[in-house]
DNA sequence: GTCTATATCAGGATAGAC
DNA sequence: GTCTATCCTGATATAGAC
């Protein structure tokens, strides 16, 4: 699965071959096709990796490091997915692609449907963690804006149309304009 | 051009096939490499294409219709790329797969770097005629915001993540919140 | 400008041995 | 579980006639 994001970061999902995909691994491509049904087998899987790892490394934090306070978690939370390190960058490229090609082929989709969910609520919630008295439809437009956000300044920056530190920048002031929003 | 655009909304940058391009336009796949070195030849005339038409269709108003102020100008520019039209959809889909396709190709990058360039201006400028006080700095950032959001919204209204109209509620909450920032 | 025909090659998927 | 070898399809690009 490693190899997987690797290859998909590099190539995209329609750039993924089988074959640069089993020598990342170090086994031959037949050994990929026992493992899985087929390609679409290998991004199903993929997809799910990423979303785990995402959730772990934007939750946890350094032991040892102080705790953070509700606004430094979310901060945390949507700033850890602008960075430039490789496992970061590996998932944010094959995120965007995973979506990006769902716009054409649909098996992909409920999947991918299920893990924006997920990472909204996730959102909200810290979101009604700042703002306890925000409704939770109100919460839940901000985390669903936040988020899509977070995906377009994403794709712009990986595609060379922004820079890594305006796009944290930009995404710091939406942040601010959401809480506002929510006083 | 037309024919290219339907196509890469049908199918993706990456998964159009100058063949089928030729059927669409009614030509043989040698007469469109008579016209285009090759296949990024295409895409670029396209990226060119599209932009020049979606300028067209967010700038116009049907003749008769009463002038919109500046707020709805604003809004109907921005609104207007969220529609379930042929037209608009076929350039929305177009525009998101050239943007998620430069991450893994940097050919079109500059091409697509300056073409959001100049869409970013023009929102810039329209939240201007809102915010006549606001500082050309806070109308840029905003301006990359809402386009950006746009863009991720887009995508995720395509890949059926998200219904079109929640994406128009979304997108209007977010011109609300720019405009109250710049207040 | 436009076509038909084709060279050429890459990549997904599988058969069958170990 | 894992490999080697290969079938076969489908796609880009060009040659050459009209």
């Amino acid at each position: 699965m490693e190899a997987a994001a690797r290859v998909i970061a590099r190539r995209g999902v329609r750039g993924l071959r089988v074959e640069e995909l089993a020598a990342e691994a170090g086994v031959s491509t037949a050994l990929i096709y026992y493992h899985f049904k087929d390609r679409t087998g290998i991004l199903r899987a993929t997809l799910e990796f990423i979303s785990d790892r995402a959730e772990r490394y934007t939750t946890e934090r350094e032991t040892g490091a102080q705790p953070l306070d509700a606004r430094g978690e979310l901060e945390q939370t949507l700033l850890l997915e602008l960075q430039d390190t490789a496992e970061v960058r590996e998932n944010s490229a094959a995120w965007g692609e995973l979506r990006a090609s769902a716009v054409f082929d649909p098996e992909l989709r409920e999947d991918l449907a299920r893990a924006t969910l997920v990472w909204v609520q996730e959102v909200a919630e810290l979101l009604g963690r700042v703002r306890p008295m925000g409704g939770a439809a109100a919460l839940a437009g901000s985390a669903e804006r936040l988020t899509a956000l977070l995906e377009g300044l994403s794709v712009r920056w990986l595609s060379g149309s922004l820079p890594l530190a305006h796009a944290r920048e930009l995404m710091a002031g939406a942040i601010d304009a959401e809480l506002q929003r929510l006083r």
